[in-house]
DNA sequence: GACTAGTTCTTGAAAGTTGAACTACATTGG
DNA sequence: CCAATGTAGTTCAACTTTCAAGAACTAGTC
């Protein structure tokens, strides 16, 4: 029906200790429900997804809020494909607009417009409260310490492998 | 354009201290990271996504392979419309198939087909690899400890609000 | 110049998710 | 028994994401 893994299929198949199965489901159950949590607080009170808000910071922190989109992909972690479905919706309600990449004809520089700035503005307290309450509040600085530590480790076993490689315009 | 974050905006806003951005920021990327990755496995080894076979894990550990719909949203925490999308698709596949519920007329249990157990017994060796190979080969036992703990508590905290009320003793 | 290969970004269709409306049945209190 | 209200599950419309394909451009090579 699909594709058989691949090779050594006799191999016993390490399984998982109580130990790490029991981290697993909390694992799964944490990042559903806090992801499920911040989507629907950002949508309510913003109008939009998590991720579509993590566009805009990424914007708003950019040097003349404006950004490449291939470098925006990489940042935020998603398909070039996602992005410009993304950046489209977000420019049609007006928060961010396009511009020609002067260097690069090929390029779209992806720009946050005044309005998008002020609807970020308004909705950043109140997603930075509902973080707080969500994780910080509930952590103690030593565990804040050991979750970046865990969350660094994995982010970078993860990481698409040439990442860094090839983006001459940042270098 | 949408509704104002509701009274009290003068606050001052407690931001998130260097080390806790650190944190979150970490936190996000792994968590994006892994869940692309995993759903990307078993979309390649299983042909589903991930939570469809979340799904048929809690039935195969269910008694007699079978389970009502409401109590299969709760323990996979999504919702009831999404299960019943999912549900649809995974009969369509034939790995999973229904019956009504004979105490009550407006239940619904899901079963898992024999076909259903196959794909799940061929996808589980492979998945269980991907998770060990993403994130506990990279980290220390005790890491393990420190994430299942963190894990746990933010768990706790965003339980859809009941959980606590009638769980006195957990006070 | 023109060929080839690689990059950037977009597009359209299919698959998945969501929230609200809806159908059907169950339960409760008079 | 009956009306009111609640619960189980599905369906609809709107939206997001993914996948595969393609258009437009760049750069290296002969």
């Amino acid at each position: 029906m699909n594709t058989a893994s691949p090779g050594g299929d006799e191999r016993p198949a390490r399984w998982l200790t109580d130990h790490e199965q029991q981290a697993w489901r909390s694992y799964i159950q944490a990042t559903m429900l806090l992801d499920d949590y911040l989507d629907r607080q950002l949508q309510r009170d913003a109008g939009m997804p998590h991720i579509y808000y993590a566009l805009l910071v990424q914007l708003a922190q950019a040097p003349h809020r404006r950004r490449r989109m291939t470098e925006l992909a990489i940042a935020l972690k998603i398909t070039r494909s996602r992005l410009s479905h993304a950046v489209a919706r977000l420019e049609r309600n007006g928060w961010v607009r396009r511009e020609d990449c002067p260097s690069d004809k090929r390029g779209q520089n992806a720009i946050l417009t005044e309005e998008g700035m002020q609807v970020l503005q308004q909705a950043a307290p109140g997603h930075v409260e509902a973080v707080r309450q969500a994780m910080f509040d509930r952590l103690t600085p030593e565990q804040v310490g050991q979750l970046g530590e865990i969350m660094r480790i994995l982010a970078e076993g993860l990481q698409p492998q040439d990442s860094a490689a090839d983006l001459p315009w940042l270098r």
